[in-house]
RNA sequence: GCUGAGAUCGUGUAGUGGCAAUCACAGGAGACUGUAAAUCUCCCGCCUUACGGCUCCGAAGGUUCGAGUCCUUCUCUCAGCA
């Protein structure tokens, strides 16, 4: 294919923005709606790729900023790219750092999450911090390795460098996600240096794709992101910037919840190019996330909370969210959700999983895993059925009142 | 039986004359959204929504202004010796 990605938009979902669609990529076909799964350091956390594919995810997401550190630009170009280093043949994205920025940076220590609006804990003074490992200029990030403590800068143009010699599918521009505690003057700031880094990330990356182009390798595609927090105004500059530039897709950036899911996704895909790709970074840690995702114009999501969650214990049921490792679960020798089809339901019952947790025993960690990222993906998939055959809203409001339950599912039916 | 060492929260411990309850484990619950994360937070003698109140260092006495701590006796545990 001469073209680094192309994108098929084959049924929309009449008075919405929703759409499914299928992503071609050199590593094969995404069908849209999507859940993309986490793979930061290019490994799904405790599962294996047949696991993977067997709970049905298409595509996985890596971080350059953590293969960056470690194995290295090096390394991973010497093993000729994602693909053939993590033995998967799908289609593979990742994220180009910037998040790290408010991660290590901002957030770092200091119970910022991604969705308050207001400080929690020490959040207060964040901004005073000499801790954080992140820290942000004109020209580019100077991290401090949360490894080792080695001083790195990372810049739109390196960023780039290293995402093609991981060689990904679909890399992202280099960005700058601000703090949920961040006035509207820093918001702007960092608003427009994430334009000016989505040029100078543009530029790069088109030099790369033509040295591919000179040894007859596949091309690699670039999303832009969209920043500008929660502020109308700013998110309606950003899509209109980034869409007079030649990205492949979109993404929408920053820090929000599902509360803002509507009015911010409706911002920027109201003026962002209909016909190309859009995600949503780093939502979908619940199934409100998806759904208003979706609904509002979004082609794939990623989201690492499901894995990480189910780390830690917290497993989705149709019936609401629970924790595995409840005294309640001792003795109940029913799966953890009765109609869910994945490996771990269809074999384990919740008090194996709950002792398992207990006794800390690593297999809990893959169970649990594969049913919370079995839940979304399926979740995911419905929605993507749901808009061929017309049925979304319907299948929305029974998921969701089900879920959260008739009065917290208001908050997102319309 | 003799000698010695011990007995503090469910468990193991810290505390060696001055408001008892440190740390860990076990236990109870919560959080987690482009992974700093198999992590973090809270509770964990009793009562109380909370504020706070009441207990409490094997048992009983004693010394002392004051004892988990010092003394006496007893009970139990462990080790060694018979």
């Amino acid at each position: 294919m001469n073209q680094a990605l192309n994108f098929t938009i084959t049924k929309k979902l009449e008075g919405t923005m929703a759409r499914s669609g299928v992503i071609s990529t050199p590593h094969g076909e995404i069908k849209t709606p999507a859940f993309i799964v986490g793979g930061t350091k290019a490994t799904v956390k405790t599962l294996t790729n047949e696991q993977v594919i067997a709970l049905g995810g298409q595509s996985v997401l890596a971080n350059t900023y953590h293969l960056m550190l470690r194995p290295g630009a090096e390394v991973m170009a010497a093993a000729g790219g994602i693909n053939k280093f993590m033995n998967w043949s799908g289609p593979t994205f990742t994220d180009s750092g910037g998040f790290q920025a408010f991660s290590l940076g901002m957030a770092y220590k200091k119970g910022i999450d991604t969705v308050s609006h207001s400080e929690k804990g020490d959040a207060a003074q964040a901004v005073h911090s000499s801790t954080q490992l992140a820290k942000v200029n004109d020209e580019g990030v100077k991290f401090q390795s949360h490894i080792n403590g080695e001083l790195l800068f990372m810049t739109p143009e390196n960023s780039m460098e290293v995402q093609h010699a991981i060689a990904a599918d679909i890399h992202m521009s280099f960005d700058e996600p601000t703090s949920p505690l961040a006035g509207r003057d820093y918001i702007k700031q960092a608003m427009d240096r994430t334009h000016r880094w989505a040029e100078r990330s543009l530029k790069r990356h088109q030099e790369l794709n033509a040295e591919h182009i000179q040894r007859g390798e596949c091309l690699q595609a670039l999303y832009g992101i969209v920043q500008g927090a929660r502020e109308e105004d700013f998110r309606k500059e950003s899509a209109q910037f980034l869409s007079q530039l030649d990205f492949d897709g979109y993404a929408i950036g920053g820090v929000f919840g599902y509360l803002e899911i509507p009015q911010v996704i409706q911002w920027v895909n109201e003026i962002l190019p209909e016909d190309k790709p859009k995600h949503l970074l780093g939502l979908g840690s619940q199934p409100a996330d998806l759904f208003l995702g979706v609904q509002y114009g979004t082609d794939t999501f990623d989201c690492v909370a499901p894995t990480r969650q189910a780390r830690n214990g917290a497993l989705f049921t149709y019936d609401g969210r629970i924790n595995i490792r409840n005294a309640r679960f001792c003795s109940d020798f029913s799966p953890i959700d009765s109609e869910c089809d994945c490996y771990t339901c269809q074999n384990y019952s919740r008090a194996y999983i709950n002792h398992l947790f207990r006794s800390d025993e690593i297999l809990g960690l893959t169970l649990a895993s594969i049913h919370n990222e079995r839940f979304v993906v399926r979740t995911v998939d419905n929605i993507r059925d749901s808009i061929d055959d017309g049925t979304f809203f319907e299948y929305k409001k029974r998921f969701l009142e089900r879920y959260y339950g008739p009065e917290q599912s208001t908050l997102f039916l319309d």
